[in-house]
RNA sequence: CGGGGAGUAGCGCAGUUUGGUAGCGCAUCUGGUUUGGGACCAGAGGGUCGCAGGUUCAAAUCCUGUCUCCCCGACCA
């Protein structure tokens, strides 16, 4: 059941002040606007409204995933170093893989990337081409000990993300399946709100021929990448060390100058092909009897960092501004008066939008006017109605859309279809 | 790992040069006045100055070591 927020009651510890630690925009609000505080560097716990925006993205992604037929499983984080070393990835990972020892000495690490434990897994399961395809799934935490961890969300040492596993007899399966992911993962860009282009990019670690990347645009971000209105787009460090970023290219397949800009990787899919399978001894029998190794691919989203990116691009100098899709909450009824009446009027309010699916807070809080319009901006919900007294005793209440700051006066009466409404439009 | 910066009250900072026993703003608590854009007045609480050694009559301040955090670079599914 949903049931409506009130602001007095919610661990929301808001700052006045910029964090010290904190130097671009989307890790300055994320702390200003109590989504997430640090317990390490580059290892954060998320706070009420920060988590219920990682319920959002993730549930985004469910859906996006659920559609193309993925299932969803839960691997562990805890990783026995035999698998590791089955794939050869043990030696090669380097220090970012996190390593410990058990108390009886026995090897393992924290789960950077999951393809030796669900090929491990798959392997028990797997016997004929009748089993194939499928594509496995999971959202779970990541732990890479990062050189440098930096910016908050945007390069944690622990993270949150999707990762999608699949497992071919074709390669035109495996390219099939492939090319369902990217699609899903531009609909997801779109339903977070992101300004995103999709690139060429290098398969690094993981391994594997080909591979995009799905950017947000952002100066922050860490990647560099060119682009064309005609849909190419490359990350520059995959166009090798003879690229010259000083001088303007054209675009290889229309012949239009390239626009250079930097960019936040969202997310990644990959074609593994056998790599995993046949490191790791995972086969299958074709319609001869013969053992074939199961073409792979991997996709990956970073959801926390998807978070970051989305403030990173929709923000002002009063705090977040977030899209319906992902907002903590949908609406904020801000309750200016202390009167009686008023505010039996904005709890009531706040029932019927909740009834109706609308999620909303209510700051019932006993602060001063200017203290709550603040915070309504800091925190970023895209509707604040405004429940004073002078308007109320006239019949009427206020209605403030965050992206543009534009404020619609409505009766009272009006005042549960008029919300829906400009929600709706949003 | 190389280069740079920083650890002093919950947060943001001053004090370190020139050692003398810790301060400001915000926040918090109490009382009062306020109440549509981060109020005002009066009072109060809160810090082994990152940690460990050392020098000294005396260390936030000087010396040595160490830990942590941030930025640039290297690195990065």
């Amino acid at each position: 059941m949903v049931r409506v927020a009130y602001m007095s009651k919610m661990y929301a510890p808001t700052l006045k002040e910029l964090p010290a630690e904190a130097e671009i925009a989307s890790h300055k609000l994320s702390l200003r606007a109590g989504l997430i505080r640090k317990s390490a560097s580059g290892i954060y716990s998320f706070l009420p409204l920060g988590y219920r925006v990682i319920k959002k993205i993730e549930d985004i992604v469910r859906d996006e995933m659920d559609a193309i037929g993925c299932q969803e499983v839960l691997l562990p984080i805890v990783q026995p170093a035999e698998l590791w070393r089955e794939s050869g990835r043990w030696d090669d990972y380097g220090p970012e893989l996190a390593r410990f020892n058990d108390r009886h000495e026995r090897e393992f690490c924290l789960g950077p990337t999951h393809e030796e434990i669900i090929t491990d897994m798959v392997k028990g399961e797997i016997r004929s081409y009748r089993n194939l395809p499928f594509t496995l799934y999971q959202i779970n935490m990541k732990f890479r000990d990062e050189v440098r961890p930096r910016f908050g969300l945007l390069r944690g040492r622990e993270f949150n993300m999707k990762d999608a596993y699949s497992f071919h007899t074709t390669q035109e399966s495996l390219q099939e399946h492939y090319d369902q992911q990217a699609a899903a993962y531009g609909r997801i860009c779109e339903r977070l709100g992101l300004d995103y282009r999709p690139v060429d990019a290098d398969s690094g670690q993981i391994g594997g021929d080909v591979s995009r990347e799905f950017m947000a645009l952002a100066d922050a971000g860490e990647a560099e990448l060119v682009y064309c209105d005609c849909g190419y787009g490359a990350t520059t460090e995959s166009l090798g060390e003879d690229f010259d970023p000083s001088i303007e290219h054209s675009c290889p397949k229309c012949g239009a100058p390239l626009k250079l800009v930097r960019g936040i990787e969202v997310s990644q899919v990959f074609q593994l092909g056998t790599k995993y399978s046949k490191v790791m001894g995972l086969t299958y029998q074709d319609e001869n009897g013969v053992d074939q190794f199961p073409f792979m691919g991997c996709y990956g989203v970073g959801v926390s960092r998807s978070m970051a990116a989305v403030i990173e691009q929709s923000h002002d100098d009063d705090g977040i501004i977030w899209p319906v899709s992902i907002a903590p909450y949908q609406v904020m009824i801000i309750a200016l008066s202390s009167d009686d009446e008023a505010f039996n009027y904005a709890d009531s309010l706040a029932q019927q939008l909740v009834e109706k699916g609308v999620e909303i807070v209510v700051d019932d809080r006993d602060e001063r006017a200017g203290v709550k319009f603040a915070d309504a901006d800091l925190l970023g919900f895209p509707l604040q109605v405004i429940v004073g007294k002078r308007g109320f005793e006239a019949g009427e209440i206020e209605v403030k859309i965050r992206k543009t700051g534009e404020k619609h006066v409505v009766a009272l009466d009006d005042a549960t279809t008029e919300i829906k409404q400009l929600l709706d439009r949003l």
